[in-house]
DNA sequence: GCTTAGATTTAGCCAAGGCTAAATCTCCGG
DNA sequence: CCGGAGATTTAGCCTTGGCTAAATCTAAGC
């Protein structure tokens, strides 16, 4: 394309990126969903999306719910490709840890021209996932769509993978670690309490994972 | 330091690197100096320098030159340390061309975090030069200041090694390189032309080198 | 020591992104 | 079908960092 990502500014990648996950979250961009998630008042919020709407980026109609044009959902993919293959490089060069990279990542996806990003991917073999186990779009904006489980809709006796961790709160990624719950570990219930709470075999260990915690986590069942 | 230079906005980087790049090539710091090397109108130059001796990072009475206080040149050296890493990273590691890479750290190193910097630091093995032979400074903030003559100044007979070539100008990078010009590469002066032109030896071979290229070349003289 | 060109500053404007407070709309429940 | 709670928008303000035009200062040259 000619015009990259980056020619927008800071603030429209972000809110792009927001709403793409809102969506893929809970599914009806409000106002109130985009004015929470980037941490801004409500009528901030109506101002940028207004923005966006005049960008040809979101299609959005009075007192309704927002959405990304074909143009602006190119954008949000972009840009999750840029926040993840500099998750991937700056874990397996640099050698940050999980819950750091999340954070370092939004800071610099802003500035990665194409000419970096084509270099760390090539770098990276192509990857197609990230540290978290986030699929990584492809450069031309396509996302290999797969849908887990969370490890707390899991019943007890089910094995599995974990796929993906949620990468948004370094403190929750932090407590997955020490529990050894990260990307490719295997794990199986062997109990569920009434609250959510969950016990499971992982690395080993016998561990127990609360109920915030199994919601961050997402399961690849295994037929074993 | 408690206070990264990363806090400050994107725009008081780029203005305390360009005061301090001017001092270090012109001395005098004028407001019109400051406007012209930011691109700036020189009402956005007086403006901006305003804001900075507020933050007390520059000194500036009125109608007078701009001083960066102590804070300020702390500040600028950290920035052209983010940047000369980056430089030096963009070629080692991602292989990018030395005319690339000045353009790319411009926009990279304001997001460069004290982790990431210091991985990369580490990674490089605690360089002392960019790409283009200029010193990087250390974490502290301490430049190891080399004064090298430039290869316009040198006269027929004289050999010596490209310290440093000048970084602002892709072209002139391009044709540098393309004659071999790169900081490592041995010269000998075999002519002088009364334009300023010059003939010497490079690469083995006999090259003709404009005015303006050899303003451009900074020669460590070897006696020999 | 004047004059004046050129440097610097001031005044007043703009766009991007924020904010709060007030107005307005939507939609659910009775 | 009406009222009101909650969502959304509008109005008016702020800071950052730009701009032009006009005012003012400095300093060089006579």
């Amino acid at each position: 394309m000619v015009s990259p990502v980056t020619a927008l500014s800071q603030a429209i990648q972000d809110y792009l990126k927001g709403i793409y996950k809102i969506r893929q979250g809970q599914g009806s961009v409000t106002l109130t969903a985009v004015a929470q998630r980037m941490g801004v008042s409500a009528a901030s919020a109506t101002n940028m999306v207004k923005r966006l709407a005049r960008l040809g980026l979101v299609a959005h109609a009075p007192y309704r719910t927002v959405e990304l044009t074909a143009a602006g959902e190119k954008a949000a993919l972009e840009i999750i490709r840029h926040h993840r293959l500099l998750e991937l490089f700056l874990r397996q060069h640099l050698g940050l840890d999980l819950h750091q990279i999340h954070r370092e990542a939004e800071e610099m996806e802003h500035s990665l021209s194409e000419a970096v990003e084509a270099r760390i991917a090539a770098l990276l073999g192509d990857p197609v996932a990230d540290p978290h186990g986030d699929p990584i779009p492809s450069r031309g904006g396509t996302l290999p769509q797969q849908v887990h489980p969370r490890l707390e809709e899991l019943r007890p006796g089910d094995r599995g993978e974990v796929a993906r961790v949620s990468d948004e709160d370094p403190r929750l990624l932090r407590r997955l670690t020490a529990l050894g719950l990260v990307p490719g570990a295997r794990v199986r219930i062997l109990q569920r309490h009434r609250n959510g709470a969950l016990a499971l075999l992982s690395g080993g260990r016998r561990r127990h994972v609360s109920p915030v915690l199994a919601r961050a986590v997402f399961i690849a069942r295994r037929s074993a």
